[in-house]
DNA sequence: ATCGTTGCAAAAGATTTGCAACTTC
DNA sequence: GAAGTTGCAAATCTTTTGCAACGAT
């Protein structure tokens, strides 16, 4: 059977390892997250499960994406403005963004050697437990016009 | 004679072609730049300013590193808590930085290959005007232990 | 004298935290 | 019933804005 989700965590104990209680919440969180493309905030996402009357709370919203931040189930990047944004994993390539200043518009763009360059240099000097974030940032065609 | 400055704008009205007045505290601001090399958050720079008792207000602190934002004469990043951080645009060459999850040391590294490579594919997608951020993260040797 | 600039205080936003009530195991 | 979770309200933090006073040209 074909997975669909594209091999995206399921339940909650699966995404969030270092939980140990399994909440109507968290489940709504993740159901939402499974849905939606793109990056969202997390208040936009909290409006989205308002007008679901999925009952989570912007507390918990923030709590549960910094919980699944941290199990490396979710991206999260973040606009000029410093609003945080949170998309799932849709692809088990790690990948940036080329983002339009204008619209927002976002292309997803894949950099293996971008990714062995930057864990090379971190060793380089003798940093472990290494990540980073790469944004690229331009004016999109349609913008152009 | 030999330009300590690297190069960098010393006149208020050099530094911001947007601006029609020269104030002493944009020439305070511009002065404090030229003397720190890292980056430094606006709060930072706020208060060095005070330590030094150069009359500048917060508010103003932000207007002009804005303008030099805007001038292109100073970098801004942003830290993962969404705090943003300026500097002068000390050399031509463009860089990036690695910096320690923990105590926040911060070492410059190059990475011509990544410049090149964020130009081409924002071509390829027919964005222009590009720009890229790039922040490596992780913890230092001296954090670790 | 004109009009850009300053800086205080207040506003605006995003995110975090204290804590009592509520679930889950 | 013990311990993890929730969610409200309040706190925190960075950055922005209104506006009257100020200062550069």
């Amino acid at each position: 059977m074909p997975d669909i989700t594209g091999g995206w965590a399921d339940t909650v104990k699966q995404a969030m390892p270092n939980v140990t209680r399994n909440t109507r919440q968290r489940a709504e969180v993740l159901a939402l997250l499974r849905e939606v493309e793109d990056f969202h905030s997390a208040q936009q996402l909290h409006q989205m499960l308002l007008a679901r009357k999925a009952g989570v709370g912007l507390t918990t919203v923030y709590r549960t994406l910094q919980l699944l931040v941290d199990a490396g189930e979710i991206d999260s990047t973040r606009l000029p403005g410093g609003e945080q944004l949170f998309r799932r994993c849709s692809q088990s390539k790690h990948h940036h963004h080329l983002v339009c200043r204008d619209c927002g518009r976002t292309v997803e763009v894949a950099g293996p050697a971008v990714e062995r360059w930057a864990g090379q240099v971190a060793a380089q000097h003798g940093f472990v437990d290494v990540g980073h974030t790469l944004e690229i940032f331009g004016t999109c065609p349609e913008c152009v016009r």
